[in-house]
DNA sequence: GAGTGTGAAATTGTTCACAGCG
DNA sequence: CGCTGTGAACAATTTCACACTC
């Protein structure tokens, strides 16, 4: 294995949020098979992502799930808070504002933006929508590694270009296209299109 | 290659997604390097994607567009229109409902449900949001194949039961678990703290 | 005994390279 | 000649199996 894959790190954050679970059980441990059956992994397939990063968990009686919880908080970069610009104050905007694990996980959220000039200036979850003109100066003050594009598709790779050039390392991007983007800015896609093509696949499958 | 790779699929649905672009640009053919351009996939990848499902490009010329388009809408079950129905009616399930690729693409709006009787009533983008208690005998009268899962996770399992329990074979979870449910039921999961940490990891590698 | 850690084997997915067609 | 279609080479990922330790 040469590096990371990136499907260890998308296990890994499953991991970490069943860990979570089990700590407020009240449970000191958690074996592989227990962390996999939640995440749809085997238990070999647990323990080689973990053991990856080390070997932290005990012979015979599993992962001490306080230590676990650490480790991964660790790991997935989640010690430090992280600011995070919203850009389309639109639906998903507004979906992920109010997303109670995004606070929960450490995540601030430092500005939403829009260019429509009918939604600057509303309030969105205690927001204000600011002028999407605005970006540069507000990055350049205050800044953030990581911001959301929720903008629609034709102004999407406009709207990264500007946040790479203002020093975001990090982008999730809602827009259904692949933004290009220079190599040290890492890139999240979600794309709800194209997951439900995914099921439509399966389902013309299913039934021939 | 023993079956088709899920990877496969969201590739074909990108590719769709560019063709049509193509189309509307009057475009006449596209090449293997130029649908992979736009997906991030190499030439040699797009043909093997594509010839998985039987060899509809011309040598020397490319894949014409046209015939291009309706086979993959065909590969990809999206010749025949879908109901969807949406249980959970917070900001997940308003911002598909008023998703523009939604309609395009074929999918219909079935019903908008919620547990919340303070949501039961409402209107959301020109859908009134029924009590979750009435999923079983509606899905009875007017089956759906599709369900988008909003709910909180604590709700999620059980009401993916439910779900597949009255018919549905497809799910689109948002939950933040995996779910429980038999090999029939295509499932697919967009979790945005799993995309977000893997966007922390990937800062935190950089730095250090 | 139960459950981790890990090389080695099996499988799955991607890239190469080139024959063959338009 | 350009670009597809595809077997064969390669690379990545998952699973297996078992030594080891608590």
């Amino acid at each position: 294995m040469r590096q990371v894959a990136s499907s260890t790190i998308r296990r890994l954050s499953l991991y970490l949020q069943f860990v979570e679970e089990v700590e407020r059980e009240g449970k000191a441990t958690v074996s592989s098979r227990e962390l996999g059956e939640r995440g749809g992994a085997t238990p070999a397939q647990v323990r080689k992502d973990l053991s990856f990063f080390g070997s932290f968990g005990k012979r015979g009686i599993g992962y001490p799930a306080a230590l676990l919880a650490a480790r991964l908080h660790d790991i997935l970069g989640l010690r430090r808070r992280h600011r995070v610009v919203l850009v389309g104050a639109g639906r998903i905007g507004s979906a992920l504002a109010s997303y109670p694990g995004f606070a929960a996980r450490g995540f601030e959220i430092a500005g939403i933006y829009d260019a429509d000039p009918e939604k600057v200036g509303r309030s969105l979850d205690g927001h204000v929508v600011r002028s999407s003109d605005r970006l540069e100066a507000d990055l350049a003050a205050q800044p953030a590694d990581i911001a959301v594009i929720g903008t629609p598709a034709v102004a999407a790779q406009e709207v990264a270009d500007r946040l790479v050039r203002a020093g975001v390392r990090a982008l999730l991007n809602f827009a259904p296209l692949k933004l290009v983007v220079p190599a040290e800015v890492a890139v999240s896609n979600v794309n709800m299109a194209l997951e439900l093509e995914v099921l439509t696949f399966a389902l013309s499958r299913w039934r021939g």
